[in-house]
DNA sequence: CTGGCAAAGTGGTCAGACCACCTGATAACA
DNA sequence: TGTTATCAGGTGGTCTGACCACTTTGCCAG
């Protein structure tokens, strides 16, 4: 027999995150959302000011909001924030979590590849080509890392799977390093090529081909940073 | 020119929670461990309660304890949990997770498996034949889905990947009712067979039929629960 | 017009009190 | 003797009000 947990009257700090979170849902999307500051909160929902403290903590380590020591509380996307922090966690050595990182995105990034070149909406494809042209007119390497992510991240997007976006979100963070190192060696040529190509792929709604170009260019990732014998054996995919 | 961000002084919070962490990460793996009293932390630390008890909120919702009013704060492993709070955030709608979740246990779970294949140990595939002979003799339908669930943890976790880890356990328990629905609907029989031949390919380390199986597996899941049209297109695995 | 300073508003930390909950020992009862 | 009710002590949860540290703003002296 297996026991169902009792279902525990949610305590005041719970109830207050529940409010603001729900709050910050429906706001974000549309515009910047400040939250009215600590005391202000608390008078508002007749609670002490250590539980809002608590509450917007939470929110914080959730990726909803950012605090700002002075300034103010405000609402924020970084959903993929807490993802990140459990694998810095979990996999506290650089190299092992670099390995692992590029297993997990082997996964992950040709489907969402796929996908993409399925359901990409107009301003997807649209919001590619212009990241695309970031990366080709970037003015150092450090814009170049943030055109590639951002490449990445959009298609991600037009995947228009969230859990893709939310994981590979958070991928790409830690995988930041070694996308700076990658493209200080060998420049940003090959990432322009290959993203040129998988985006042809997207927009010409070829999907096996997109999965298939999207592979290359992580691999040819794991080559450019020196790793080796990453795929496991009995791969059927082209 | 790109700039770097300004590094701030981390805040005693910061402090408190990281030293806490890393006590936990060292202690856990060995044995049940429970931190102090709030009171006795405070004392122990120089700081006062406010800033124990925001880190160990903090630390919770990290997953990296659980604080039981009246009890105690015992360290726990649920590192999976705050992927977990942060996908129900994202996909507040259950119909459109499940169909998303599926998508993304097709990426994942069949190089998990073949991974598993690569790599288990003798310890862990002993745990996979035990969680096997479990979900045989379940007495019940929510002892079978735990069972269930406990075989494709144990296969993330011999794939040596723990970000495949992670991420499955969110997935697992994201898709908790719907393992039992489709448990209720079929029996257990279906899925006793399909682990049996996962479990013998990777016994037989045969990465491409564990790949294979696991992904007929998971399709065989979204058949049960009544979803379809997930695949993309040009997928060009078996 | 410019530079620096001061006020006001923000989050960060502190101390101490009291409430709500859980456990285990003790006392009362059968 | 065995069982049940009670209570005391320890735990986390909440409240209060004070003060510290950081930022912005705008005034004021140069």
């Amino acid at each position: 027999m297996t026991l169902a947990a009792i279902a525990r009257p949610p305590s005041l700090v719970e109830k207050v995150r529940d409010q603001l979170a729900e709050l910050l849902r429906r706001d974000l999307p549309e515009q910047e959302t400040w939250l009215p500051a600590e005391r202000e909160l608390a008078l508002q929902l007749r609670v002490s000011r250590s539980v809002v403290r608590e509450a917007t903590k939470r929110l914080e380590s959730q990726g909803l909001v950012e605090i700002q020591h002075g300034i103010g509380i405000r609402g924020v996307d970084r959903l993929h924030r807490p993802l990140n922090d459990s694998l810095s966690l979990l996999i506290p050595d650089e190299v092992a979590r670099m390995k692992s990182l590029i297993e997990a995105r082997l996964s992950i990034e040709p489907d969402a590849a796929a996908f993409a070149a399925e359901r990409a909406t107009k301003a997807q494809l649209e919001a590619l080509r212009r990241v695309q042209l970031q990366l080709e007119t970037a003015p150092d390497n450090a814009a170049a890392v943030e055109a590639d992510s951002a490449f990445h991240h959009s298609i991600a997007e037009a995947s228009g799977n969230l859990i893709y976006r939310l994981i590979l979100d958070s991928l790409a963070e830690l995988g930041r390093a070694s996308r700076l190192r990658s493209i200080s060696r060998v420049g940003k040529l090959p990432a322009i090529e290959q993203h040129a190509s998988i985006l042809a792929a997207i927009q010409t709604r070829n999907a096996g081909s997109a999965r298939t170009l999207m592979r290359n260019h992580v691999l040819a990732a794991v080559v450019d940073i020196g790793l080796c014998g990453l795929e496991p054996k009995g791969a059927t995919r082209a």
